[in-house]
DNA sequence: GAAGGTTAGTACGCTATGGTACAGAGAGGT
DNA sequence: ACCTCTCTGTACCATAGCGTACTAACCTTC
């Protein structure tokens, strides 16, 4: 079951990484944690760019981006209110060769960089912070995203690539409705716009979604899951197994 | 300039890992380092197999693959003496739904489990291991090209995929010469032998290889990174800034 | 040196996808 | 109501890679 349409207040506890934390944890990370808004299509950084802040998506999705030279992308991976954006803030590092950009409109907690590095490093001292194994486990789900992103791209069609994006995306929405022209998911798919259109008409004369301009309705989300190739349920379950305060689906 | 071809004793050093850990720390951990042969073909750990130990190979390379529920297979990423098999125990989740084969005989020191989280662990207690923000810029560098693996195979054909895997294996052999029948190559790839075939002739024609049963010279490496994608650079550069003491290649 | 196995090369048709061009269908402004 | 822009649908050809079948080199072993 999703929850209830009504708006309801935000809360860093909407971010599943935030809510599994002890509750003392939390409250002490608050006062540093700041709403702001994702409006679609914001670039939280870019290539090479160093983090100033990490994100905690509460209701928005961000995907994380590789902009090849001739300016063709591909989607690596895609995060959502089960995790955070800025991982190489924490893992080291600083940058990652990727751009992140807001995939789906909402909001997220942001935290400064400085901030989240000294809870992070917090373990071991005296009070034992639960924030570095947690972040860590979402870093190893994370790793199997991309992993399973790579096998996606080598083996299957893009018909079994676009459920898969769906049931992905789904998983971090609270409803069945999703603002995504075609042309954006093609970036993301890193396929032809008109690759997407054929692949959509297929969902949709089986009744399975219903499009229009750039509003998805998923009217049966099991018949996308029986045409997902098998990439979407590896990595659903490790998502499940590492992180399993609250199932992302 | 490669090292001499002499037969080198063993030592952790050679692999740059344990090379970039202080003399104490490295000395510390010694007495836990076994060191194993790593045969063609051995397989480290299977899908969603707990793991004993970690391997940090000196003259092996390992692959990551991931088998689809087809039998078919694709490489996720190679880890040779720059890096560590089993990031999975540090990181948490014990697992992960891949494969890692040895795909180029060699050695490798092998360290339990416990071993390594232990040693791990401490990190901001007495005394300051400098093995944990070692092994996090590490697994950023594996996360780098996870990604990228994925990018090529969205994009890029057959023959750069096949350049930029074989500079990703010369990287972390002493010599030019490799052995790997077209067959094992494709399965890497996940792509046809023949299609394996066909990309290897045209380098052969070009000069850049000789090819014969299982064994493979490169003869210019320069032309190779003429014809190979950007990805195999941005994986590079992306090991070589987060891993400074010693460039991969 | 003959036999059998392994590795590599070649050929042919098929299909998914890319490149390109253009037409239709909604949505929004004036 | 009309124009215009964005988004979607369709069509056509080109091509990279797949599936399959077969042949040709080469290696090992008897």
């Amino acid at each position: 079951m999703t929850m209830p349409a009504a708006p309801k207040p935000a809360s860093p506890r909407q971010n599943h990484l935030l809510d599994a934390l002890p509750k003392a944890e939390l409250e002490h990370l608050c006062t540093d944690l700041e709403l702001v808004p994702l409006p679609l299509g914001k670039v939280l950084y870019e290539s090479g760019e160093g983090l100033s802040h990490v994100y905690f998506p509460t209701t928005a999705i961000v995907s994380l981006l590789y902009v090849m030279e001739n300016g063709a992308s591909a989607e690596i991976a895609v995060v959502g209110n089960e995790g955070i954006v800025g991982i190489a803030l924490f893992m080291g590092g600083e940058t990652m060769p990727n751009r992140a950009v807001v995939q789906s409109a909402g909001q997220a907690y942001r935290l400064k960089g400085p901030v989240l590095k000294s809870e992070f490093a917090r373990f071991g001292g005296r009070r034992h912070s639960s924030l570095q194994p947690l972040l860590l486990r979402y870093t190893m789900a994370l790793l199997t995203q991309m992993a399973q992103t790579a096998v996606c791209n080598r083996h299957h069609t893009i018909d079994q690539q676009l459920c898969r994006w769906l049931l992905l995306s789904l998983d971090r929405l609270p409803s069945n409705e999703l603002e995504m022209t075609q042309e954006l998911i093609a970036n993301m798919l890193g396929v032809r716009r008109e690759g997407v259109t054929e692949a959509a008409g297929r969902l949709q004369s089986a009744g399975l979604i219903r499009y229009s301009r750039g509003h998805i309705s998923v009217l049966d989300r099991p018949g996308l899951e029986a045409r997902v190739c098998e990439c979407y349920e590896v990595v659903r379950r490790e998502f499940q197994r590492l992180l399993p305060s609250r199932p992302i689906a």
